[in-house]
DNA sequence: AGGTAGTGTGGGAGCGCTCCCACAAGTGAT
DNA sequence: ATCACTTGTGGGAGCGCTCCCACACTACCT
């Protein structure tokens, strides 16, 4: 660890100006070559970076802000009512992914919850003040105001799980498509006639997308899609069992269920066991989200996995790349800014 | 949400000085207000929160920061190599509370990841350049350096989890010895007389204090302590599952396993199953955590829930208070500044 | 020789606040 | 009426940076 870290107590953390002093430059030379600047000689550069090693100094990033007009901070804004996102792995992995993406930036993360009213109202104001540089948004729902706010604000951001096809803010997504098609190809290849669909919160565009590839996959294999098979849930255990109940009641005779989310899966499971049906051998069951409880389950599940913490990163990448392009004003290139990338799925014992 | 918030785009936010200017009175006054200084009259008092209200002036943090020479924000500081802290809901839930209870304050919060040695020097030089005002401090392991250098820097910390008996931080903690003997009194009130315990990574002291837990529930029921039950493990599911082999191999006349995490039962209740013992019949097994992998184990398991959620509120509460203590160079008063709170025994089917 | 670029460098101005000193006005005791 | 406080207020100084203009110096053309 830092072996000046302690140093200069007598009078505070040394400044620019005395590391200056110390070098014998003046301060918009030891400021240039703080910040990488090409327009200094070796030479000079080599007695500044001598002086700052010396004195242990580190930049006042308060100092800094205000001069420069930006906050080097980015936030994980996180809407936090929505507890099953964050108790899940995803929250964590996702979190991995962004630190260990960070952690070769000068830029600190900020936690924001937004869950209550009062917490958007100040958040509202946060932004307003342009005390981040970028927002990372998570988990969003379709009608949620704040991404029109960011982008009013012209404040960068990137969402995780765009809300539609036609999501205007840079997003990175895993493919909840070709997740969903390997889940029922899956269970397809594995002699499974009458599959059922439990469904996420609708409002998803995520989940909204698992249809869509369940759907296809069934149809490209030959088979007619029955609409009555896909019965809707919400991502949560409860909504599982409700929908699992509904499900039996109707169709007795479905042999396989593929889920929205592992622990829906969970509460399908319960259902099922409770109605005598045992799993795989009568009905099997693919979850989504590979989380801990999917390799804790009995059977365990079967589960798609998303790439979480590689996505953590890649918003990252996204965000960074969002916020220097504005810097200097830069030729706003709307490329892609979509990004998505692949599932895997882990087959267990339950299917 | 704000609606003011978009206003006064052109120019950029208002500033002290046009607030000032607009409810005609000087920026002294308008700092005054801002800051609840009670040496304002109240019609001055008034205009102002008018002005603000009319211009939707939101102070800039940066600038006070430099000015006051503080940073409203305090850190998290995760050691994140502890992938078992970070994916459990532990992390999720102190969050939770954390954010809810920092919501009624100004104090923003900063995540920072301390796993790789990069980033401890990060880390190092951060707080030595007191860019926070405060340090959380979880899951620290007993010769972690941070804590002393937090002492050394004079920044207020709390930590959750003491290192010792004498831990010289603040910190919150539960009752891991009062969890401890509530699940070893259940087992025995069950009826089970040859109780084995897989402790925790005994370089934490709240594995310790459930060891100690586990002995005196014993020896207070009139029961003589074996060490040989005691199998050290290090609170991860392979831990679970190679102590519960060794457990077994040496003592297979055991009827009951505390085990000192979650997914330590998870592990041993694997090792048990196969080995042809039936849970709770031959053998019951109660975990620690309640996580979520406790209710979905089949047969679920009974565990010691830790109210962590309020543990992390009691952390912002604790920190808050040594910051504000520490402010106007206070009289440093060290009272006890060490929070327990009680855990409560959640009975499921395991045992 | 004089011009015209480029390079490197110093330092003034200013970012938006807080702190604190100075001072006006009011209040009550002498 | 005088003095001594108290209360409320205005505004200068300064926090530690970045930005940018000015200037010295060199190099290479006419």
């Amino acid at each position: 660890m830092a072996s000046h870290g302690v140093r200069g107590r007598s009078g505070g953390r040394p400044t620019l100006e005395e590391v200056a002093a110390r070098a014998g430059v003046g301060r918009g030379t030891v400021s240039r070559v703080i910040n990488g600047s090409p327009r200094v000689s070796d030479a000079t550069r080599a007695a500044v970076e001598a002086a700052v090693e010396e004195l242990g100094y580190v930049p006042n990033t308060a100092a800094r802000a205000l001069a420069a007009n930006r906050t080097d901070a980015i936030a994980l804004v996180v809407p936090e009512p929505e507890t099953r996102f964050f108790a899940e792995p995803y929250f964590s992995d996702m979190l991995k992914g962004v630190g260990s993406e960070l952690s070769d930036t000068e830029m600190q993360l900020l936690l924001i919850f937004a869950g209550s009213d009062r917490e958007r109202e100040r958040l509202a104001q946060y932004l307003a003040a342009h005390r981040v540089d970028g927002v990372l948004l998570v988990s969003v729902h379709a009608d949620d105001p704040l991404p029109d706010l960011l982008t009013q604000l012209e404040i960068p951001a990137v969402i995780s799980g765009p809300r539609s096809a036609a999501e205007p803010l840079a997003s990175v997504d895993s493919d909840n498509y070709g997740g969903a098609r390997s889940a029922v190809e899956h269970l397809l290849s594995r002699g499974r006639g009458r599959i059922a669909h439990i469904t996420g919160h609708l409002a998803v565009y995520g989940a909204q997308r698992r249809v869509d590839g369940y759907r296809d996959a069934l149809r490209e294999a030959g088979h007619e899609v029955d609409e009555g098979l896909i019965e809707p849930g919400d991502f949560t255990e409860e909504g599982g069992r409700r929908a699992m109940a509904e499900l039996l009641r109707r169709h007795p005779d479905i042999d396989a269920v593929f889920a929205a989310s592992d622990v829906t899966a969970a509460g399908a499971g319960q259902v099922l066991r409770e109605a005598g049906r045992r799993i795989p051998d009568d009905v099997a069951l693919v979850g989504y989200d590979d989380s801990a409880i999917a390799r804790h389950m009995e059977p365990p599940l079967t589960s798609v996995r998303q790439p979480i913490e590689e996505m953590g990163r890649a918003m990252i990448d996204l965000l960074l790349a969002e916020i220097a392009d504005r810097r200097p004003a830069a030729s706003r290139g709307l490329e892609r800014h979509q990004v998505v990338l692949a599932t895997e799925l882990v087959e267990r014992r339950s299917s």
